[in-house]
DNA sequence: TATTGTTATACTCTATAACTATA
DNA sequence: TATAGTTATAGAGTATAACAATA
């Protein structure tokens, strides 16, 4: 009868991830990483981060948008949103007007300034959109667009 | 002359998030925050986060892992998964076992009752699939997981 | 000298409760 | 009574520095 060691405690060579591959949120986690990542580091010239930048471009694109607003289309929760608009208030990349129908909300609105960064920034956001799809042709980036909106919308 | 006000703090109906959803980070993220928001649900049942999965699925398809190869699968830091691993080990899901090459390291291997409750849990993850993706058809999905891939790989 | 695993700790992000002013 | 915005704070997630043991 031959030596036999069926388990003998094994060591990992190289990590099968198959299992995990197979499942869309954890492709979708890493891809968004991957290009977030890259984004950052990108935006960094303009001292935006990820979400400033979220909220500076839909002021831009929706001038007179609510905090309320903000949070509806960005997922995230008011108190959050705080400082975050505080602070592109003293940048004076934006600025506060009383809402035309509602006293209780204010209206966000982009300054000459803000709007001039701001159109910067998605300049180099666009661009960045090449670097990071570079391993895709254009109708799979335009397919990859398609089918993650239609997995959360 | 008719009465002219061409900027009177106009107020927003509808949100136009139209540039942000040119980009593929933004739209990754959403739909890996959408699909993960069910699957957190989901695993709540076995007592397990994002990340616990993660961890434990990787485990139980590569026994003899060592901590440090799962950081570098999943892209985190060693301080941060020592708790997550200790507890895992706490709960009799894994076990430590020396590594048969490295002094320094240890082999995490799935107990019997670990390997049951992955086969569970993963059984649960792979139905939310469907759920996740029922907008989309089998060769869409497929894609879709082809395209992310080409993006973080 | 470099690497694995660990502790301690700091920083960021996200979430909850409670308050005010207005609808 | 309900909603917009705010404050304070708690919790989760992520980051760096430094150390002991081993390679």
């Amino acid at each position: 009868m031959p030596t036999e060691n069926p388990k003998p405690t094994p060591s990992v060579d190289e990590v099968d991830t198959r299992y995990l591959e197979t499942l869309v949120g954890y492709n979708a986690r890493r891809a968004a990483l991957a290009v977030i990542g890259v984004f950052m580091e990108r935006m960094a010239e303009y001292d935006l981060r990820v979400v400033d930048f979220s909220v500076a471009s839909l002021i831009l694109h929706n001038p007179g948008i609510t905090s309320r607003q903000l949070c509806s289309a960005l997922g995230m929760l008011p108190p959050n949103l705080v400082s975050l608009v505080n602070t592109l208030e003293k940048r004076r990349l934006i600025t506060r007007r009383p809402h035309p129908n509602d006293g209780r909300a204010s209206g966000l609105h982009p300054t000459p300034e803000g709007a001039a960064l701001m159109r910067a920034a998605e300049s180099a956001a666009s661009e960045l959109e090449f670097v990071a799809s570079s391993r895709l042709t254009v109708a799979e980036r335009k397919t990859l667009l398609r089918l993650l909106k239609k997995i959360y919308l």
